[in-house]
DNA sequence: TTAACAATGTGAAATAATTAACATTTTTCT
DNA sequence: AGAAAAATGTTAATTATTTCACATTGTTAA
């Protein structure tokens, strides 16, 4: 049960967001067929994933919705949760920071952070902005152990190289520059415009 | 040479896009492991996506930056550009919009969409905003095939049905709901807590 | 009671993606 | 000229992920 494969810890995070909704909705159980349906995958995948993390539903009712969310995050959350930041407040640094701040997770935007003297000081969503400088001393102050950057791409690498000396564990490039961290820090990088590429090279071959 | 894996597909956009800073920086030829450093990938892995689109390099010298960009885009991009439109014109569309009138690449924003009539007629970063109303007549007058949304997460559904009834042929939710469209529309879906829990995981487990 | 059904759970097969291994070729050095 | 080095290109092996196929088992209905 150790060694969960990739894909399966970002269905997982996926099932659980789908879960929650159903939760709410007063939904008790839920049939791998039906989580399938909303993420748009087959439901032995379902099944399979739900195997790997060694929970098992009740044949002909299927899972229990509220058991399967605790259990999930278990797997994926830390016990204590984890702090993070966002640097760069600019029109996507407000969208993330804006998205987090209404979900209750255990991922919480525990300070953000810009060059910009008129932004440093304030608040976005509730949480402070302070100035890069304070980069290192914040981090270890409040526990922050991953990074998110929304800096433009020309500043990332310098970003990149103080979050890590401050002490990030991970780190989350949303600018369009690829940077260059230590092996031992996790790094995910996304950029719109692969995505929109890939979307528009499957539109043009039919799929 | 038709069938290209996705992954090789995303990578390729990723490859492009830093051809493209070495191209403007003057670099004639780069090598595969060059280009893997910059992706943090492996330099076989970037000379088996090569082999496929049937590209081949100098020994010794590596790939021609300047021919390896126009293969690329012969392969992903649509010869006469492909026309986009964003619905929701709020932090994150305006990020997204932002981000790709910066850009000139084959992929053009054609027009934006929200329902707020004090946004309504007003441009962002010089395109176009219109009522949600008019995503039918637009869609077919400046002929947009792939549609972005940006809206409320419970809007989503509803939204998605509109830009597929209007003709779009490929979808990408970064809302947090996930939506259903015909088998012949491409989709794809992004979510960002995703990607953060799935960074927290792998700082968890240390790797 | 029994048969049909509708679900889960899972070993095994299939498919997709990555990596290893190495032949080949050009360049450089002695 | 010949040897060593440094690249590419590619087959084969490996690893990762998905899917198939089906045994199992509650539930429903005749
Ligand atoms: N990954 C994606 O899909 C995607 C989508 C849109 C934008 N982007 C990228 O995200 C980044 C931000 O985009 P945006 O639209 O929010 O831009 P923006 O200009 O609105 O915001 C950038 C912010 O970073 C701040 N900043 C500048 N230099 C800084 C530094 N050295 N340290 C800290 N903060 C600094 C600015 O003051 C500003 O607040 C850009 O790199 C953009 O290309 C990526
Ligand atoms: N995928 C991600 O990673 C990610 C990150 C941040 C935010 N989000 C999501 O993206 C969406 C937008 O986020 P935001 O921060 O820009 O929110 P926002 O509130 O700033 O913007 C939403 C915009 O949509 C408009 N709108 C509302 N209902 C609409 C409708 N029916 N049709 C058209 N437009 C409508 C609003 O007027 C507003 O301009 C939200 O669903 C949010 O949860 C996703």
């Amino acid at each position: 049960m150790k060694n969960l494969p990739h894909k399966t810890i970002e269905r997982l995070s996926q099932y659980r967001r789908a879960l929650l909704l159903c939760h709410a909705k007063g939904m008790v159980h839920i049939y791998s067929h039906e989580i399938a349906k909303i993420q748009h995958i087959t439901p032995v995948q379902v099944r399979r994933d739900i195997m790997l993390i060694g929970y098992t539903g009740t044949l002909r009712k299927g899972y229990n919705v509220k058991e399967l969310i605790d259990l999930i995050g278990q797997i994926i959350d830390s016990e204590e949760g984890i702090n993070v930041c966002v640097v760069g407040i600019g029109n996507l640094g407000r969208a993330i920071t804006n998205y987090f701040s209404g979900k209750r997770t255990k991922l919480s935007i525990a300070a953000v952070f810009d060059v910009e003297l008129s932004k440093v000081g304030k608040k976005y969503y509730r949480i402070d902005c302070f100035h890069i400088d304070d980069i290192p001393r914040i981090i270890k102050e409040r526990k922050i152990e991953i990074g998110i950057m929304t800096v433009p791409g020309e500043d990332a690498p310098a970003i990149a190289e103080m979050l890590v000396k401050a002490g990030i564990k991970g780190l989350l490039n949303y600018t369009p520059k690829p940077v260059n961290v230590p092996d031992d820090i996790y790094l995910e990088e996304y950029d719109m415009i692969t995505s929109l590429e890939k979307v528009a090279f499957f539109v043009k071959t039919h799929h």
